[in-house]
RNA sequence: GGACCCGUAGCUCAGCUGGAUAGAGCGUCGCCCUCCGAAGGCGAAGGCCGAAGGUUCGAAUCCUUUCGGGUCCGCCA
C-alpha cells in the first residue's frame, strides 16, 4: 500500500530498471527487493535490481548500478542514489521523506500495516485443539498462542481468516474420560470405588485419575442422583449410563478449557467437532473418493525398524498411496477391525475445511505431530481437486517445539500421569497473560524453548515484555505531561497528524522514523513467512530505539520532548512519541498483548 | 532402517527466505541521574555460524555427505 515506503521504492526501481534493462523477463523483476540497509553508511534502503538483472541483460552488474543510480538519484524524496559494493545501489532519503511516514502512523493509527499481501486468501489457522479430557497445559500453551497471533497477524496482511478448534470427541480418549468420570461420580455417591476396580474395565487403562474429574463426578451426582449407578451404588450396565456421563464430562471439559483459553486471551472462530464431523460422513465420504481415484488397496506394510514391536504381525489393511504425494510410505486408512484411523478421519475433516472455502490450510501442531505433516499434506493434495475444484490449495503445518519451564535456574519438572503437570492456569497465575503470550513469541516456534518463570515476570531490560511495555508507558508519559503544558494546543492523534514536522533532524530520531518506516514491510514479510516471533523481536527493536531518544535527552537536554517557550518543535516530536506508540500498540494487537499506560 | 525440526558469542536466542564488516539480551569490565520515569542509556571484550565438500558475482541461509540434540514411524489422538 502507499504506507508502505518500501513497497512504493520498490515500485520506482522496478521502472527504473525496466528503461535501462528494457527486455528485462518478467520473473526477474519480481525478485527485485527494497530492503533496508543493516549499516546507516548504506543510506536508508538498498536494491538488489542491478545483480539480478546483469546476467539477463549480459552487462557487467556495477555499469547496470551507475544507470539505475543515475534514474534513481533524480527521483522524487531521494537525497542521493549511489552504486555500491557488487553491485548494489544505496538509496539515502530525503528527511522530509522519512518525516513523511509520521502523519501515515497517526492518519491510520492501528490500521497502519494493514497489508493487502494476503489478497483476501482465505486461511484457516487451526489450533490448540487439545482433547478435550482435562484442562490445558503449558505443552497446550505455545501452541495456542502462536497460532492466536499468527492468525492476527495474517488478518492484519490482509488475509481472509478463520480461527478453528477441532475437538477430537470421537475416539477411545473420550470413552476413557467417561469411565474416568464415571468413577469419581460412584465416589461421590459414597461407594468405596478404587482404581483397581476399574483399570481393567477402562479401555486404555484409568487414564484420567487426576483429582480435576473429582467435581465432575459429584456435579453428575447431583444431577442425576443415583440414577446412573446399579444397585448398592456398584457400577451399572454401560448403556444405562455411558452416553450421559461421556456428554455431561464432554460439556464440561469444553467449558473449562475455554475458561483457560479466555484467560490467555485466545479465542476462536469455530469450534468443529469431530463426531459431527464423522456423523456427516465427511469420512465416508473423502475415502470413496480415494477409493474412486485408484488411490486406495488392501496391502500390507513393512514393520518399523529400529524401533522394538514384540507384537508385530503382518496384517492386510487399506493403505492410502501417499507416496505419490510425496510421502515416504503409504498410510492405513482403516484398522484391522475394519474402523478408520484417526489419520482417515482427518481426511474427512480436512476435506470439510477446505469444502468450507480455505485455501490456505494451516494446522498449528505439537512436535509429537511433526511425523504427521508429510501425510496430511500427501493427502490434501489428493483431496483438494474433489473439494475444490479448480482452486489450489496448500496445506501448511507450524510445528511447535516443546517448552521447558525453568524455575530458580531448575527445569520444573512435570508429570501428566502423577497429576503434577503445570497447568496453563497456573502459570497464568503466577506471570500472568501478558508476559505469556510476548514470551511464547519470542522464539521461532521450531525451536525449542525455555520458559523462565523468574525471568517473566522480572521489571528488567532482559525481559522483553517489560522493556516494550515500559517503551509505551514512557510514550503515554510524556504525552500525559504535554497535556498539562500551556501553549501547546490538543496533542491528540488526530492534531499531531497535521504538525510541521521540519525540526525532527536529530539522528536518533530519523533512526526511529526509520523503524517505524519498516513496521508495513514487516508484517508482510512475517505474514507471508507465518513467523509472528518478527512482530515480538520488531517491537522490541523499535523499544529499543526509543528508550535510546530518550536518553540522549538526559544528555542533551535540548533533545528533550518537552521544550517549554517552543510549542513548534515540541508538537513535532509529541507526533513521534505518538507515533512510536501507535505501532508499539498494532504490534501489541497483533501477539494480543495489552499496551500499559503507566507502569508504577 | 527411514522421515521431520534444531546446532550461530561463556549462556538464552535473532539473522527480514542468497547480499555488503554475522546481531541483541544476559554474564564480565568501564562510564552516564541537581535533568520529560536510571524499572533506562553509552562503550569495551567475546565468533572460522557443528564439520567437510559443492552450486554462483556472493552462502549462517540452497544441495550432498557427516557428527551431535530433539520428535516421530499400523490398531493413540
Amino acid at each position: 500500500m502507499s504506507d508502505n515506503l518500501f513497497a512504493s521504492y520498490r515500485a520506482r526501481v522496478v521502472e527504473a530498471l525496466a528503461r535501462i534493462v528494457p527486455d528485462l523477463p518478467a520473473e526477474v523483476a519480481a525478485r527485485v527487493e527494497v530492503t533496508p540497509t543493516r549499516d546507516p553508511a548504506h543510506g536508508d534502503m538498498a536494491t538488489n535490481a542491478a545483480l539480478l538483472a546483469a546476467k539477463p541483460a549480459r552487462r557487467r552488474p556495477a555499469e547496470i548500478a551507475a544507470a539505475l543510480a543515475a534514474e534513481l538519484a533524480g527521483s522524487d524524496g531521494v537525497a542521493a542514489a549511489v552504486p555500491a559494493g557488487p553491485g548494489f545501489v544505496n538509496i539515502t532519503l530525503e528527511p522530509a521523506t522519512l518525516r513523511g511516514v509520521l502523519p501515515a502512523v497517526l492518519r491510520a493509527g492501528a490500521g497502519y500495516g494493514d497489508g493487502a499481501a494476503g489478497q483476501g486468501v482465505m486461511v484457516n489457522v487451526e489450533y490448540v485443539s487439545a482433547n478435550p479430557t482435562g484442562p490445558m497445559h503449558v505443552g497446550h500453551c505455545r501452541g495456542a498462542v502462536v497460532g492466536d497471533a499468527l492468525a492476527n497477524l495474517l488478518t492484519k496482511a490482509g488475509f481472509g481468516v478463520v480461527k478453528e478448534y477441532y475437538v477430537n470427541d470421537a475416539g477411545a480418549q473420550v470413552a476413557a474420560l467417561a469411565w474416568a468420570t464415571y468413577w469419581r461420580y460412584l465416589q461421590a455417591l459414597g461407594t468405596p470405588t478404587g482404581e483397581s476396580d476399574f483399570v481393567a474395565l477402562v479401555p486404555g487403562g484409568l487414564q484420567y485419575r487426576g483429582e480435576y474429574l473429582v467435581p465432575v463426578g459429584a456435579a453428575l451426582a447431583d444431577a442425576h442422583g443415583a440414577s446412573l449407578a446399579g444397585p448398592d451404588g456398584r457400577p451399572a450396565a454401560v448403556p444405562v449410563w455411558f452416553d450421559t456421563v461421556r456428554e455431561f464430562a464432554l460439556g464440561w471439559m469444553l467449558r473449562m478449557i475455554r475458561e483457560d483459553l479466555l484467560q490467555l486471551g485466545v479465542t476462536h472462530d469455530v469450534f468443529t467437532s469431530e463426531r459431527e464431523i464423522l456423523a456427516r460422513g465427511a469420512a465416508d465420504e473423502a475415502i470413496a473418493r480415494l477409493d474412486a481415484a485408484g488411490l486406495l488397496y488392501e496391502g500390507v506394510l513393512e514393520p518399523p525398524k529400529g524401533k522394538v514391536m514384540a507384537d508385530w504381525e503382518a496384517r492386510p489393511q487399506t493403505l492410502f498411496r501417499a507416496t505419490r504425494f510425496g510421502d515416504d510410505v503409504d498410510r492405513p486408512l482403516r484398522k484391522s477391525d475394519g474402523s478408520n484411523t484417526y489419520f482417515a478421519n482427518d481426511i474427512g475433516y480436512h476435506g470439510d475445511k477446505i469444502a468450507r472455502g480455505a485455501s490456505v490450510v494451516v494446522d498449528v501442531l505439537g512436535a509429537d505431530h511433526g511425523g504427521y505433516v508429510s501425510r496430511m499434506r500427501s493427502a490434501v493434495a489428493a483431496i483438494a481437486p474433489f473439494y475444490a475444484p479448480g482452486r489450489p490449495v496448500a496445506f501448511e503445518a507450524v510445528l511447535c517445539q516443546i517448552v521447558h519451564v525453568i524455575q530458580n535456574g531448575q527445569p520444573v519438572r512435570m508429570s501428566k500421569r502423577a497429576g503434577t503437570f503445570v497447568t496453563l492456569r497456573d502459570l497464568l497465575d503466577e506471570v500472568g497473560r501478558d508476559a505469556v503470550r510476548f514470551t511464547m513469541l519470542t522464539r521461532k516456534p521450531d525451536a525449542q524453548m525455555e520458559f523462565d518463570l523468574d525471568l517473566a515476570v522480572a521489571q528488567t531490560r532482559d525481559n522483553p515484555v517489560f522493556y516494550v511495555q515500559y517503551a509505551h508507558a514512557r510514550c503515554r508519559s510524556v504525552l500525559r505531561a504535554a497535556a498539562e503544558m500551556p501553549g501547546l494546543g490538543p496533542v491528540t492523534r488526530e492534531a499531531l497528524a497535521q504538525v510541521p514536522l521540519d525540526s525532527l533532524d536529530a539522528e536518533a530520531e530519523l533512526a526511529l522514523l526509520r523503524r517505524l518506516a519498516h513496521w508495513p514491510r514487516l508484517v508482510e514479510a512475517a505474514a507471508l513467512a507465518r513467523e509472528p516471533h518478527r512482530i515480538a523481536f520488531y517491537l522490541n527493536d523499535l523499544a529499543g530505539d526509543f528508550h535510546m531518544l530518550w536518553n540522549r535527552g538526559r544528555d542533551d537536554a535540548t533533545l528533550r520532548f518537552l521544550q517549554a517557550g517552543q510549542p513548534e518543535s515540541t508538537r513535532a516530536r509529541l507526533a513521534l512519541v505518538e507515533g512510536t506508540a501507535t505501532v508499539i500498540r498494532s504490534g501489541l494487537a497483533v501477539l494480543g498483548v495489552e499496551p500499559v499506560e503507566e507502569m508504577r
